[in-house]
DNA sequence: CTGATTTTTTGATAAATGTCAAAGGAAAAG
DNA sequence: CTTTTCCTTTGACATTTATCAAAAAATCAG
């Protein structure tokens, strides 16, 4: 594959906050699988251990475990972001979460162990993973106070108002179970506007 | 001070993990203060911007805000770890998180300006700070799905099991705060065992 | 276009949790 | 020791949300 082929929209759009050297750059790339998905696609399956991270160019995934025997989606990912299995990439240790795509996509994978590899050898690379993962805990802090007591609707209210897109995108089932309620209830909210 | 005086336990924590040079560790010891606080006090108070990152030595933590009048607590943080409120030190943008001390307490402040000046200098301490920073999220994570879809008594066990010392520390009305809940009903949940 | 499949809505009812008020208990202060 | 304050429990009732079943609507495959 040709170096101009390359091109990570990443790049640019952490630019203003992390500066990443040339050769960072292209030591990053290196270590870089482009490769395009069709919809349904599974990143990581039920029983494997999530040891890559996931850039998305374009599409979107969602992170998924099974409770009670019924689908729990934890995590939607868009355009530009990363995703994985945390617990499981930093730990090693199996969990039950999965990763599948919701539409066509480009996806960007990197083995963790390699980027462990870059991290010890590129100090801005570091402060890229430092990075992305603090500006993910900022993340959660607000699902989590969103969930700690916010009502299903002002829950619902608050994902039509900060992230629109998403609805148009994703099926009520799954938007409902991000929510942390069931597809009736969701509907019925709805149904009230 | 004496250099002498400033041993903290955090670098025998982490020491398995991240390999911290003795320069570094002296260079992160320079800006770290150390105080004893007694219980009640307010590190963070309303209205102030999160600025600074708090290592706790001895003692406990609990950081909350004001939501429809009532006090939510978010997180509570014991021994050996740190605490700030995340959104506010990373984006400088004033949120409505406090932080107090729960018990007489030994907290070691550092400046998150003169934080990120290390981690420009010192490659060793970005590694640490996104390895600090990593833990948190992968216990987020834990954290949010309970929150999700889990029964306020699921949610009670949970702590009960993972976290037993907390319970004899904190008082009940914080400890159905951070479990999402009322205090009677946590009341309840406990007087059916 | 048409039947099959999936997604969304609606209804009836049950379970979980919240709210308000008050009573008991425990801990702190004098 | 006694009073005051704070913490916890209990009761009655309201509200929110889940569950189960089925209908309606939308999407997909041929």
């Amino acid at each position: 594959m040709l170096k101009t082929e390359k091109k990570v929209s990443f790049f640019d759009s952490v630019s203003p906050f992390v500066k990443v050297s040339p050769q960072s750059k292209s030591a990053l790339l290196s270590v870089m699988v482009k490769e395009h998905f069709p919809k349904g696609h599974v990143l990581v399956p039920l029983g494997n251990i999530c040891r890559h991270v996931y850039y998305i160019e374009k599409g979107l995934s969602r992170t998924f475990y099974i409770k009670d025997g019924k689908e729990i989606t934890e995590n939607f990912c868009i355009e530009n972001t990363f995703t994985c299995s945390m617990p499981a990439s930093i730990t090693n240790i199996p969990d039950n979460r999965q990763i599948e795509l919701l539409e066509a996509s480009i996806i960007w994978s990197m083995s963790y162990t390699e980027l462990e590899k870059l991290y010890d050898d590129y100090h801005d690379i570091e402060r890229l993973g430092r990075f992305v993962v603090t500006n993910e805990l900022v993340g959660m802090h607000q699902r989590l106070s969103d969930l700690q007591f916010r009502s299903a609707e002002e829950r619902y209210n608050n994902l039509v108002q900060n992230n629109p897109t998403l609805l148009q995108r994703v099926s009520l089932g799954l938007i409902s179970s991000y929510l942390g309620i069931t597809q009736e209830t969701l509907s019925r909210i709805r149904s009230k506007n």
